[in-house]
DNA sequence: CGCGACGTTGATTTGCCTCAACGATTGTGG
DNA sequence: CCACAATCGTTGAGGCAAATCAACGTCGCG
């Protein structure tokens, strides 16, 4: 397993690489299963070598709305259960099939404590999230249905591509039907 | 100045306490004042000790966009601006007189060197971040405006007492005059 | 081949916005 | 302390973007 594309910037030695790579559990995936379930408490978090994953709320309507996906390099959980020890409201399913590396709350503590400068990179990807977090606030607030489309296409190219229509739609908090004439739209000029 | 509202459940020697109160710089505000414009690039958070503040978002369309309430107990800043030394895209603006306390980035990482623990307590408040976040991108994507409504008057029912509806309706993503229509009909019931 | 999943298209409905006007309340200067 | 202006909340009329409901074409797969 190659660490460097995780730790990217932090050069470890080979103990420490030893280290992290002991917590790292690979795991894999098929297209359809799930991770996670809400009601579920869940004690980890899982970075994607490769594949496609996703984290949604169904509400009492029965209707899905997609919280974030995740490709090779991503990492994603449900992080309100994962830091807080709650109870998930969303569920993880996988779009396409994919590897993992699983890490659990208790692991990732120890390797901060252990491995200087390491917290830092947590660190930092939490406060990531607050921006990205922000961003799409921000964009369900303030934008056209149209324009929240682009931008998404325009933020995640890789991403269109591999998942379906109606997950978007469901990510911009829009229907699929709405989706698809916005994209007919779109082609028409 | 009285640190134990900050830290609640750490416990800090005299000297810790010394160390922490010389970095909190207090500030006061007087209402229509802002501390920060969008552009510029903020180097602090701020601690409530007392007051009401606001973080929102401008669009093209000159509309505003609540994104945070701050009363006492509540940091408040442009967290994307602060994290990253990027230029922030919000202003902060004082709703009621105030007094905060000023921490810059700096003094933060140093605090967290020398007082152990305390990086935990602001690890946990980025954490919850990402918890009320996430709450409220569920919100806007599943709920109606008047669900939403009501979500916000049980979830903050101490800062709906203080700030105009139409703060309130630019934090709900709508007008308003659609607030004081359901508003209207809420009280018809 | 036949079935189910997916995307598209049309007709209609609806929730919220926009624009406009008008009380109520608050603040201010004479 | 009153007169007036500004701010704020409310109400109405009309419009629009997206949802809903329904039908249908297409593609992939057992």
């Amino acid at each position: 397993m190659n660490l460097e594309n995780i730790f990217k910037g932090y050069s470890l030695s080979q103990e420490h690489q030893r280290i992290i790579g002991d917590k790292l559990k690979p795991i894999t995936i098929t297209k359809g299963e799930s991770l996670l379930f809400p009601g579920d408490t869940t004690f980890y978090q899982y970075y994607v070598v490769h594949g496609c994953l996703r984290s949604y709320f169904t509400d009492t309507a029965a209707k899905e709305h997609t919280i974030q996906f995740a490709i090779t390099d991503w990492w994603i959980s449900d992080y309100t259960s994962f830091f807080k020890k709650e109870k998930a409201i969303l569920q993880i399913e996988c779009l396409q099939d994919a590897t993992l590396l699983q890490l659990s709350r208790d692991d990732m503590n120890q390797i901060c404590q252990s491995i200087p400068g390491i917290e830092e990179y947590f660190r930092f990807k939490t406060e990531s999230y607050i921006g990205s977090f922000q961003r799409r606030i921000i964009g369900d607030l303030s934008k056209t249905a149209k324009e929240q489309y682009l931008d998404f296409v325009n933020t995640y190219p890789n991403i269109e591509q591999l998942v379906k229509n109606y997950h978007i739609a469901s990510y911009l908090g829009i229907t699929s039907e709405s989706l698809s004439r916005i994209r007919k739209e779109i082609a028409r000029n």
